[in-house]
RNA sequence: GCCCGCGUGGUGGAAUGGUAGACACAGGGGACUUAAAAUCCCUAGGCCGGAAGGCCGUGCCGGUUCGAGUCCGGCCGCGGGCACCA
């Protein structure tokens, strides 16, 4: 009898796989495809213990994709631009690029181990010039179908490094690095025409059945289609050159309330003003101190100047409304303008009470009342209100009612116009910075913006500046300051000229690195016989956290690459199917030191009757289920576990306990469990003698079982339930240990067991497949099959409820006639005990499930 | 602030509107052993009870239903996203 061995058997196997090519994607017309991909890692230097499970709950999809007849592709690759690399040349010195390869090598070394039936041989790292020059090739072609242009947009400005700060640089409003109150500026920038897709991109959200609801919701909020009035408000004065404001309002019902009209500190009126006034300049820089985030912006104080001009209400023009300079109205947004009306928005009743404007309800609730001074009344737009300023329609109807009434109306009175607008904006793909795809244009003085020309492409990076490193300790772009890489000729008329110094967003890499899969090495962005073959992705695994905005992009990527002819019209919608797993999570362990907290390893720390422990006796306080974080001393390496117990029991561990979509919490104790089991499985193989008593009836009953088990867990590995399968195959190993069923249905149930484990634990089901005799390698064996003859029972127990609590259960065949059931129910003595006499009102038989007596 | 989720024993969690707590960890008891480790068996939501059994129980409050962890409304707490983190 040998002992489970994962550091012997686990190198011996995946060396057995390598061999036989087992992995590789190749195309086979014939064979059924399926894509499965999990999202591609940043390489920050080592894999997280979360990135083993997803890939993990990929792999299990791969291998019983493979086992099941498919051609399997399942591809590995790395997101490797990015301001990490950057970060870290900053602080230690060192050049991003060999901070990222050297990373990507770590990494790869790290997952190998755990034996993840990857094809390698297509990996790529996106900062390869294989990738980013068909990435600037694709820009060109975007550029070519009109899907790119310039315009202008604000920017995080640190006004000391002088430099574009990304929203995370930014600190509670001030740089990271300067602490210089951080300034909202504009700067011409590239953007995708993402928004000329919102409806489409909002309609074929219904065509994704097999995407979780919530991240479709999400998408469509996000889009945010909405119907409402643009009009316009006559000014006063016209001395200014303008004659009136153009707002867009989605609450048009609410117009005889407004009390004020708002306008970005970039509109045209009010850069119209700054210019002759210096309190509206001051005004204007200090309300465009602060970041760009939208949180940044909604938390921040609502602050107004009121111009001293005056617009007209349209309804009446004896009405005048102030104009005031508004710090939370974005350029960006609708027109740069809106009315404000303080009895229907929380924002505007803030800014009416701070300012001493008017509060005017135009509706009040249909009973009960309403004080419209103290708060604003924001009922659901579907639910009916009693008006008491009307513009159109009747006087009790619903806020959607009112608002279609008042477009008609002021559409037939001249008064603006309905339209539908889209909250989506174009997206914004120029980074003012080094590590990222270079933009492939040319700035010339005599031809304006010209694209580079396709054969002169990769655009590449330079890695230095010719006699010297480039110093990244500097802020700002290194491209930029760069003394010779901006020289080029103009690709038109051939004067000296200047390269783009901006590059992509890193987003652009990852939007379409699904399709680079499917070709990874050709000339072109894409070959079209192999998108053809080999997309959609069948299965997408990822974070949540990519819900909206890397899902977006690629979702207009595909489209925009379809309209190049880089992938087939099917391939519009890139991902079928999509899966969002939730994170690792561990205890802290902290102690407090000088009212600050200190934080321990987990491997310092003792465990004792659910209180922990440090050497010294000290008694630490556990904080449970928090994210990993390197600065909480609570991130578990998957290469220790895999030293300490093989990467088979981290594949178990991961996937077992939580369900896929939810957290779960990495335990040590929860770790050597799964090792335990797995030594147990290990053993009833090993053990395996002949010549035991053999019975009939226990060989069916163990057949019974493991029939039920296949059907279970193929269930569960199909519909993502991968802890659930897990806990069927726990079951199932008690079942074979206790089983007194002879050595040949024994010896096929366990071969069955490593079959239906192999998807998790491919190693130990490989060695015991081959212990048992199996045909060539468990990798390549088809899925078994239940019996379905196998799965029916004759008899089911039903529980008795009395007023729907549990009195007692009976065992019936399981299609006796529901007035039967009813009877053997009623004869139940626990339900007798319960009704004491008393006649049942009411008896519901739910047949095979439940009885319920109600009296 | 806005959008989207989640909340069940000591712990991780299970449960097509139909027996709440499957499976596992920690705990308790036992077997084997000179002893320990390893392994195996039993036990286990809380309260009352010798037991039979009863009462309570899925974050909180209310509703729909013969029946609610599950559906609806309100609240509290936690997490994700908010367009330059990836």
């Amino acid at each position: 009898m040998s002992r489970y061995s994962a550091a012997e058997i686990e190198p011996k196997w995946q060396q057995a796989w390598d061999e036989a090519g087992v992995f590789r994607a190749e195309r086979m017309p014939g064979k059924p495809k399926y894509y499965v991909l999990e999202m591609f890692p940043y390489p920050s230097g080592r894999i997280h213990i979360g990135h083993v499970r997803n890939y993990t709950m990929g792999d299990v999809v791969a291998r019983y994709k493979r086992a099941t007849g498919h051609n399997v592709l399942h591809p590995m690759g790395f997101d490797a631009f990015g301001m990490p690399a950057e970060n870290a040349a900053m602080a230690n010195g060192g050049h991003p690029r060999d901070w990222t390869y050297s990373n990507i090598d770590t990494m790869v070394g790290q997952m190998k181990p755990l034996g993840f039936s990857l094809d390698w041989t297509r990996m790529f790292a996106t900062c390869d010039p294989e990738y980013y020059g068909q990435q600037q090739a694709l820009f060109l072609d975007f550029l070519e179908k009109g899907l790119v242009y310039r315009k202008n947009a604000v920017v995080n400005w640190d006004p000391v490094d002088m430099t574009v700060l990304a929203n995370e640089q930014v600190e509670d409003g001030r740089g990271w690095r300067s602490g210089a109150l951080v300034e909202r500026r504009e700067l011409t920038q590239w953007f995708f025409k993402i928004s000329d897709m919102s409806e489409e991109l909002l309609d074929a959200l219904d065509t994704l059945d097999d995407w979780p609801a919530k991240v479709k919701t999400m998408q469509a909020n996000w889009i945010g289609k909405s119907r409402g009035l643009q009009f316009s408000f006559g000014l006063t004065d016209t001395s200014h050159g303008y004659d009136r404001v153009e707002v867009y309002t989605t609450r048009p019902d609410t117009l005889m309330g407004a009390s004020f009209v708002g306008i970005s500190p970039d509109h045209p009126l009010a850069r119209e003003l700054e210019r002759h006034d210096p309190r509206v300049a001051e005004f204007c820089k200090q309300a465009r101190q602060g970041g760009t985030t939208e949180e940044a912006i909604e938390k921040a104080e609502k602050l107004g100047y009121d111009t001293g001009l005056t617009v007209r209400h349209p309804f009446d023009t004896a009405w005048e409304l102030p104009v005031f300079i508004a710090n939370f109205i974005l350029m960006d947004y609708g027109t740069g303008a809106i009315f404000g009306c303080p009895g229907h928005d929380e924002r505007d009743h803030e800014f009416a009470r701070k300012y001493g404007l008017p509060i005017i309800d135009t509706f009040l609730p249909v009973e009960g009342e309403h004080d419209i001074q103290k708060e604003p009344f924001v009922p659901p737009k579907t639910e009916k209100v009693r008006f008491t300023r009307l513009v159109a329609g009747e006087k009790i109807q619903t806020g959607n009612e009112a608002i279609d009434a008042t477009i008609d109306f002021c559409e037939a009175n001249g008064v603006g116009q309905g339209v539908t607008k889209f909250r989506l904006r174009d997206w914004g793909l120029s980074r003012q910075r080094y590590w990222g795809c270079p933009i492939p244009v040319v700035h010339c003085d005599d031809c304006g913006v010209v694209p580079e020309k396709k054969e002169n492409l990769p655009i590449r990076l330079p890695y230095d500046e010719g006699d010297k490193p480039i110093d990244f300790s500097i802020p700002g772009n290194p491209l930029d300051r760069h003394p010779t890489w901006r020289d080029t000729p103009c690709p038109s008329c051939g004067k000296p000229a200047k390269r783009e110094t901006d590059t992509m967003d890193t987003f652009v890499d990852s939007s379409w690195y699904f399709a680079r899969f499917t070709a990874p090495r050709a000339e072109t962005p894409t070959v079209m016989e192999d998108a053809e073959y080999w997309m959609n992705v069948d299965q997408y695994i990822g974070g949540i956290e990519h819900a909206i905005l890397h899902l977006l992009y690629s979702r207009f990527f595909a489209r925009a690459m379809h309209i190049c002819g880089h992938l087939p019209e099917a391939s519009k919608e890139p991902f079928d199917a999509l899966f969002t797993q939730g994170m690792v999570t561990h205890a802290i362990y902290q102690t407090q030191k000088d009212g600050r907290p200190v934080y321990h390893y987990p491997e310092d720390v003792e465990l004792k009757d659910g209180k922990g422990f440090l050497e010294d006796g000290t008694e630490v306080e556990i904080i449970p289920s928090a994210k990993m974080s390197k600065s909480k001393n609570n991130v578990v390496d998957p290469v220790q576990i895999i030293a300490d117990y093989g990467a088979d029991t981290a594949r178990w561990f991961v996937l077992s306990d939580s369900p896929p979509e939810r957290d779960v919490e990495w335990t040590a104790a929860g770790a050597e469990a799964a090792a335990k089991h797995l030594g147990r499985v290990y053993r009833l193989a090993s053990d395996l003698t002949d010549g035991e008593a053999e019975t009939d009836e226990a060989d069916e009953h163990l057949m019974r079982e493991m029939h039920k088990t296949v059907h279970d867990v193929t269930l569960g590995i199909d519909s993502f339930g991968f802890n659930a399968a897990i806990a069927k195959l726990y079951g199932f190993t008690n079942t074979i240990a206790k089983s007194r069923a002879g050595s040949v249905a024994r010896r096929m149930a366990i071969k069955t067991l490593a079959q239906l484990m192999s998807p998790m634990t491919p190693h130990l089901a490989e060695e015991i497949w081959q212990m048992l005799g199996g045909e060539g390698l468990i990798s390549q064996a088809p899925w078994p099959k239940a019996d379905p003859a196998m799965l029916v029972e004759d008899t089911v127990t039903m529980p008795i409820q009395v007023n729907g609590k549990r009195r007692g259960e009976i065992e019936v065949p399981k299609d006796l006639d529901p007035a039967e059931v009813e009877k053997r129910a009623l004869a139940n003595e626990g339900v007798q005990r319960t009704l004491d006499g008393a006649q049942p009102r009411k008896v519901i038989v739910v047949p095979g499930r439940i009885v319920n007596v109600v009296m």
